[in-house]
DNA sequence: ATGATAAATCTTGTATGCAAGAACATTGAC
DNA sequence: GTCAATGTTCTTGCATACAAGATTTATCAT
């Protein structure tokens, strides 16, 4: 798992502030972490410059890191950006999925119908993670792969903070049906444009996002 | 200028990769940059793991840091996902351009025009790159804006490539032209669909992109 | 001469030390 | 009582020190 301390050093800092541990606006005391995780300052100010460059955090000099408050126009932002990557991934794996693939997205979807019809929205929230990795491997592009992974996670509390909205698992899961359809039919374009719209956060979806972002 | 020594030195090693100064594969001493740019390890070693957080080099556990090399297969990759990330670009451009970004598109475009018909592939290069951060800025999108100067500045040295084939630089300029009209015509998805076209390296392009890497 | 083994050297990973700037508190003036 | 100025403390930024793993070199046996 830890290669070595810094990475995962950065791991336990990046999972703080995805999880909300680390709240935005927080400061990230190098001594503290430190302390909290047995090392020195040096291996915990180089996960900070990792974190700083990814730019989960921002390190104002002389003055220390703190986590990055995205505010709510920029949160729409990457989610239009998400919702491209994610079209782009959809319409590559329609014309490149194997048959691995095709099992795969077939397991992750039946696997959010369960959880769906559960009504455990927890449970679909990793269901659907898993369902669109394996969208994005049967991409076949890595670096595709790895940008989306990345926003993805960046994206994960605001996600799941959108599962809550009601009936939204339901609705998802139903877009779910026409993505897989789309995909496992090699039609690129109406893929592309189905996870588009399943991704972004258009007209309500964007005032609940506010609302639920200012409740916590 | 230098807000910090290791801002400074990202900058200047990104630069050194980016320029070719260290090659793909090359490994990137500790001590040796560190007396090169008269400071400590520490210092450097901190702009190592920046690098390291975007993807630019590789840090092998006890065994130092190497630039990444690539390869055509990935470049492509991250050709097709900045060609998506181009046409977002432009068709947000086209639906939010202000009158100061009209400005800036044409006046970026004009000078275009002129370093096309002097066929000074070099002054192009540049006035190519104010061109298109024109279309970024148009976009009103920050996130999207960064995440493609960070993507455009990576493939830098492979653009830089593309631009020496023959007759590229005149069939990129008149691609320009058609860009400039559906964006100003507010038609964003002509406008997505050029760019596209006009960043992705599809068919023949892709050879000469191989072919110009390998005789570097 | 070649291969293996061991010793020396070099490099990285982490800790610690020190100086300079920022935050904070105390004191004094109005 | 409020505000400002100054001194103290705290935190960061960089340098240096030291230990452990990796690499290279030298020696020896076959």
């Amino acid at each position: 798992m830890s290669e070595n301390v810094v990475q995962r050093l950065r791991d336990e800092i990046e999972n703080g502030i995805i999880s909300n541990d680390f709240a935005p606006g927080a400061r990230l005391d190098e001594v503290q972490l430190a302390t909290r995780f047995g090392v020195s300052r040096t291996p915990v100010r180089e996960a900070l410059m990792q974190l700083n460059a990814i730019g989960l955090v921002e390190i104002r000099p002389r003055r220390g890191a703190v986590v990055i408050d995205p505010g709510p126009h920029r949160i729409f932002e990457m989610f239009e950006v998400m919702a491209e990557l994610e079209g782009l991934a959809g319409s590559l794996a329609a014309r490149r999925f194997t048959d691995a693939d095709r099992t795969t997205i077939l397991a992750a979807h039946a696997d959010c119908e369960r959880s769906s019809s559960a009504g455990d929205s927890d449970a679909y929230y990793y269901d659907n993670e898993r369902f669109h990795k394996a969208i994005y491997t049967a991409s076949h592009s890595g670096f595709l792969a790895e940008q989306c992974v990345a926003l993805h996670r960046r994206l994960q509390p605001y996600r799941r903070l959108q599962l809550r909205v009601r009936n939204r698992v339901a609705t998802s899961f139903a877009e779910h049906g026409a993505i897989v359809e789309a995909i496992l039919a090699g039609d690129a374009e109406q893929a592309r444009t189905l996870l588009r719209q399943h991704v972004s956060i258009q007209g309500e979806r964007f005032s609940d996002l506010v609302a639920t972002m200012a409740s916590r």
